[in-house]
DNA sequence: TTTGTCATGTTATGAGATAACAAGTCAATC
DNA sequence: GATTGACTTGTTATCTCATAACATGACAAA
């Protein structure tokens, strides 16, 4: 599966020679960055390539545990944070938080822009950003129901004011 | 502040005059759809709107009790899933998850397509995405570090066999 | 062989979210 | 005006997700 090739995203293929492809990879660049893939961080590389799923970290533990790894939850979150440093995996992102709605009625779905020094946030007309993404999904057949686009970065005020 | 005018979204305002203008088309919303602006809900959205901030649903609980309202979690997530339910405040979104990462090296920042039914994921360039938003970003002078492009619904197998 | 660094494992706890139940409010009806 | 039923609010208890702090072990460089 190439990323060129969205229409392939959700297709049947070689599961087992696209984990075996990802993993060679894996020990490359981690050497390449001077890492160890150790036989924990393999064997979650491994768990999360067997799924091709979006995992829990405590679905990860379970598996990790019952091949006779640690029980405990930093022995996964350690290995997934592991893994995402060097590129190898992907956090789904989070952030627990509930903002009022400025434009009630006007555009309900819109795009966020969040400031991470004073957590600020913009609330904007989403509209061409997700024609993009419906754009893309429609080439791999996928249906969008609803979708999340949030930005975290740094607003005017405190890019001009960096120790506020 | 108009959703017309997205130079404008973190600028600074009247913050008492918008939150007045929000709280009365809240009235007229809740009203038009059947439903009741209590107290507590009410209260939740001024909290919310006073800060112009994505709040925890904790901080706007200890909020709540500090005004004579429940101490307890279900007091806030009851008040702000009635408000995301009439679309005058918005959740940020969680997944809590992580995912082998498909095309490590290629492109680091992609938008990820999340099939409700099965899990399974698919990872896509979001380049063009990215470009959509980092135009709107521009026009607030909003500065994108991280991106967040997650899409839900359904993959092309689930919505063809919808007991699966 | 010593030393420092990094990896692994543990216990304990913090933070976010919800299920299940009890009691109160209030308008519509009899 | 009492009764009913829908909805709201509050509670307790529990669940899931995540991390801090500490002890031990592996391993390469000096």
């Amino acid at each position: 599966m190439s990323i060129q090739d969205p229409g392939a995203a959700f297709a049947p293929h070689d599961h087992h020679a696209c984990a075996a492809r990802a993993l060679d990879e894996a020990e490359a660049r981690v050497a390449a960055e001077g890492g160890r893939l150790t036989p924990v961080r393999r064997r979650t590389l491994e768990i999360l390539l067997e799924s091709h799923r979006a995992m829990g970290a405590y679905d990860v533990l379970q598996r990790l545990a019952a091949d006779g790894f640690g029980h405990q939850p930093p022995v996964a979150y350690r290995a997934l944070d592991f893994l995402v440093q060097h590129g190898l995996a992907h956090r789904l992102q989070r952030l627990n938080a509930f903002a009022a709605c400025l434009h009630p009625g006007h555009d309900h779905a819109p795009a966020f822009l969040i400031c991470r020094d004073c957590h600020k946030l913009a609330e904007l007309p989403a509209a061409p950003v997700r024609d993009a993404l419906a754009h893309l999904a429609e080439q791999t057949g996928f249906t969008v129901e609803r979708a999340t686009i949030e930005a975290l970065g740094l607003c005017p005020a405190c890019a001009t004011e960096p120790a506020a």
